[in-house]
RNA sequence: UGGGGUGUAGCCAAGGGGUAAGGCACGGGUCUUUGACUCCCGCAUUCGUAGGUUCAAAUCCUGCCACCCCAGCCA
């Protein structure tokens, strides 16, 4: 948790304090996605404020599925969305809710708004109304806004029961059609809509808008806090309305904040569901999208992205987070938590020559470093095994400090070995290293306490194992596809994805399960495929590579 | 020319009259049986801008500029 206290949680401890809006209260908070796509990083974002908030103020956080619109929203959804949430690690108790629960008493708020006088039944079509909308200095009109409250409640009443076409007819508040605020221009609260609901069916055929349902649905669920983000700023003074002109006991407090953005990324509904339509991803649980299952695909861990939005703090100011700080996040949880392997994905034979053919170790490596506690396992080693070509050079560039011909390098927790040359086929490249090794340096030690520069990784071609690895990369090759301006689709980067077959990684990984992470020694981190791994085909992709500080000149 | 917001380093972000926290990125060094990690050092004479008030201004006042959101019977 960030030391310093975001300014929603300062506006929070004002309230709290004796004559404050909320003394003697519990904070109470909701997360209210709509049912129509998949949580992404993004949503993450608000997750964590509407139930961080909750926790550290030893309140509660309802989940409300904001399904007030037919058109959009699909009960599949529901479970997915659930799914991610408890993924990364909230509980919502037996606090989940639809606000479609509501519609009855949201119906009866509504005639208490005509009984008021404070609200009318249009006539005006979608058309009309977009017509007589006014503009900057010209207010609104409708023709039906002095229609007698008794004749409203009689169309509103009928509208219910079905009389009329989609469309034809609409409840709106009476407030004010010359205000600058346009939401406050008599907004539409009710509509007509005859698709069937997801949860309730044909049971209505009137729907209620967000900006007159989402504050009844605070009001009822007793919330104290509504968060929610920056373009709604402009919604507040109806929300405000809705609460205060209707007959509810809670009046709950509407804060906004700034929404994420990350770079090399899009986080539009839109977009994201493109990538996925036009097949440049494999689907919303692709490895590259920065939807939650994404990313859970991938290899990110729930605490890193907690973790990564603890860090970037809660603020009203439109940012974009760069990517690398997420990898950043990843890279700190999964160096203190993953357990090392030994892969090589780009293999080349290496041959100890004074080893003799018929033999085999066993030597113990931990496996993790920064966990005392992570212990051991078991990898053999023999005459033959595989390195990464990258590992030998030979004819070492400068500041090159690895395998090259009369240069010795120790193979991890194994032997320190010197290179005495290579194979190469006809075209030149390299088929085979060729070593000795110091049978002095069992375990990696040298015997005369020399040192060894460089560790590189190995694995024992007796026991090797195949793997597929799938390396993954930014899916966009600028920072910000998501400007206005451009075609986002223009930037998708053709190597987001590289696909390694023949990859040889050590006998362990024969037992791991899809989603177990690991430290591939020197590479970077990766994660069985939650999709595609199985003991018999295994399948690595890529979570991030390992920093690395090495630059040819 | 309306209403609502926001401007502190390449990117996040504290600080709200007393002389610019922290993190990422970047550069250098240290350590190392991972060129990872660790640790250390460096990185804003200045807070969108111009004035004003004050012994003292990123903080208060005034003007200006830039950017974001709003004219769905979407959320």
């Amino acid at each position: 948790m960030a030391e310093n206290k975001h300014f929603i949680h300062e506006i929070i401890d004002e309230e709290l304090k004796e004559g404050g809006r909320c003394y003697g209260k519990k904070v109470h908070t909701r997360f209210p996605p709509e049912p129509n796509g998949y949580l992404h990083i993004g949503h993450a974002k608000a997750l964590e404020i509407d139930f961080g908030t909750a926790e550290l103020y030893g309140g509660l956080c309802n989940l409300r599925m904001d399904d007030t619109n037919p058109t959009k929203e699909d009960e599949e959804y529901v479970e997915a969305i659930k799914e991610d949430i408890k993924w990364l690690g909230h509980d919502w108790g037996d606090r989940f809710f639809y606000a479609s629960e509501y519609f009855e008493q949201m119906y009866g708020f509504a005639v208490e708004l005509i009984e008021k006088g404070l609200a009318y039944v249009c006539e005006l079509t979608p058309e009309q109304m977009k017509e007589m909308r006014g503009d900057i200095n010209t207010p609104a009109q409708s023709p039906f806004r002095d229609r007698p409250i008794e004749e409203s409640l009689d169309l509103f009443k009928r509208m219910r029961a079905g009389e009329f076409e989609d469309g034809s007819m609409t409840l709106r508040a009476k407030i004010d059609l010359a205000s600058g605020n346009f939401n406050m221009r008599d907004p539409v609260i009710y509509r007509i809509n005859r698709l069937p609901h997801h949860r309730l069916g044909t049971t209505w055929c009137i729907y209620p808008m967000y900006d007159f349902a989402h504050p009844i649905e605070d009001a009822l669920e007793g919330i104290t806090h509504s968060l929610c983000s920056l373009e709604f700023e402009n919604h507040r003074p109806l929300y405000d309305w809705v609460v205060n002109n209707i007959s509810v006991e809670t009046k709950p407090r509407q804060i906004e904040f700034a929404r994420l953005g990350i770079t090399h990324t899009v986080l539009s509904k839109r977009k994201l569901r493109n990538l996925v339509e036009t097949g440049l991803v494999s689907g919303w649980d692709d490895p590259r999208m920065p939807t939650l299952c994404g990313l859970r695909r991938r290899g990110y861990t729930p605490n890193s992205i907690r973790e990564f939005h603890a860090r970037n703090g809660v603020s009203k100011v439109n940012a974009v987070v760069d990517f690398a700080f997420l990898e950043y996040c990843l890279r700190e949880d999964l160096n203190k938590t993953a357990n090392r392997a030994m892969a090589v994905i780009n293999p080349v034979k290496l041959v100890i020559d004074n080893y003799p053919e018929d033999m085999t170790e066993e030597f113990e490596v931990e496996n993790n470093p920064e966990d005392p506690n992570g212990g051991t396992r078991t990898v053999s080693f023999s005459r033959e095994l595989w390195i990464d070509k990258e590992d030998f050079m030979e004819e070492p560039a400068k500041k090159y400090f690895r395998l090259y011909p009369g240069n010795e390098v120790r193979l991890k927790s194994a032997y320190v070995i010197k290179c005495v040359g290579c194979d190469k086929d006809e075209n030149g490249n390299v088929t085979c290293v060729h070593a000795t090794y110091d049978t002095e340096s069992r375990g990696g030690n040298t015997a005369d306490g020399r040192k060894i520069k460089a560790t590189i990784h190995w694995v024992d071609q007796k026991t090797a194992l195949d793997a597929e690895i799938r390396l993954y990369d930014r899916l966009f090759t600028v920072e910000a596809p998501d400007l206005a301006d451009v075609n986002y689709l223009d930037f998708v980067n053709p190597d987001s994805l590289t696909v390694v077959q023949g990859a040889k990684v050590e006998a362990s990984l024969a037992n791991c399960k899809p989603e177990d992470r690991f430290q591939f020694l020197r590479v970077g981190y990766f994660c069985a495929d939650n999709k595609d791994f199985t003991p018999d085909h295994l399948v690595f992709n890529r979570a991030v590579s390992l920093k690395d500080s090495y630059k040819p000149e």
